[in-house]
DNA sequence: TTGCTCATGTCAGGAGTTTGACACAGGGGA
DNA sequence: TCCCCTGTGTCAAACTCCTGACATGAGCAA
């Protein structure tokens, strides 16, 4: 694939871009977790709302969208799959605004620290590659570009 | 969101994970370039697909899903669509073994042409915010990650 | 109070993607 | 030769996710 003459385009090639790059290692990580959440009986997303409800109790339907980068409508359906598994609860009515407050139930946490050990496995091997000092450049990097492209 | 305190525990917070990072990275990516691709009339797979028969003319179904990080019947089902857009040709039938090889038409590097320029100016927006010199390692450290991961 | 704006929850429809399955073509070993 | 395995194309069904739309509730200003 690589020439070993000096190139002269500033793009030569589509996989020497950052975004097939970042789409590439994006695409191996969801393959990965959900082969490894599978085992488990949960999706990525399904997974990623037990996790942010676990460090933040009470959050709404569409602060759990937020942030897990769906549509408000999308975790709803992943709500609802999760109410229905008895791994959540979700206060049916509220005294002030919209929002329902969800919260875990004992089955969430037992469910979440089973599969969350597969998960940290998978993370810590992706990290394992890495030189230790890049490490830190590499999230604020991440982080950059997201911000940049209105993450 | 963040203490100023050294905290001890080395996963303190589900946002400083590498995988969280990336995936944000990735989810702001995708919004960006289906948001830019949408007035070209393109899918964020149908313009990669174009990409990759514009640098690698002939590919067959299969390799342009591994190439985009998809399933051949995903792939199948795009390909019909810029088939149908009249943006590529695709062969009947083969002399030798089944893969049939697809090329782009003059529509087809017409439409590229266009999109690409968008999505190069996405591609720079967010290189541009990264430290010149830390590029090359975050290519290869993406690289690294994706295929310890199995990518 | 009234009206406007924003955020939230929800429904309906459609597009995209995946899993599972089957049939066909080629290569290699028994 | 025959059989097995791999790779490819394709169909069907289900799931996931998104866009568009509507109604409710809170906050703020006239």
């Amino acid at each position: 694939m690589s020439n070993g003459t000096t190139d002269p385009t500033p793009i030569p090639d589509v996989t020497e871009r950052l975004g097939y790059r970042l789409k590439r290692a994006a695409a191996a990580l969801r393959g990965a977790m959900d082969k490894a959440l599978r085992e488990y009986g949960l999706t990525v997303p399904q997974y990623a709302c037990l996790e942010l409800l676990d460090q933040q109790p009470g959050l709404s339907n569409a602060e759990l969208a937020r942030g897990t980068f769906v549509t408000r409508q999308s975790m709803n359906v992943v709500l609802r799959g999760l109410k229905d598994a008895g791994l959540i609860t979700r206060a049916a009515t509220t005294d002030h605004g919209r929002a329902l407050p969800t919260h875990l139930t004992e089955d969430g946490h037992r469910r979440l620290a089973a599969a969350r050990s597969a998960v940290y496995a998978i993370d810590e091997k992706m990290t394992g590659v890495l030189p230790a000092k890049r490490l830190a450049a590499l999230l604020a990097d991440l982080d950059r570009m997201a911000e940049t492209l209105g993450g």
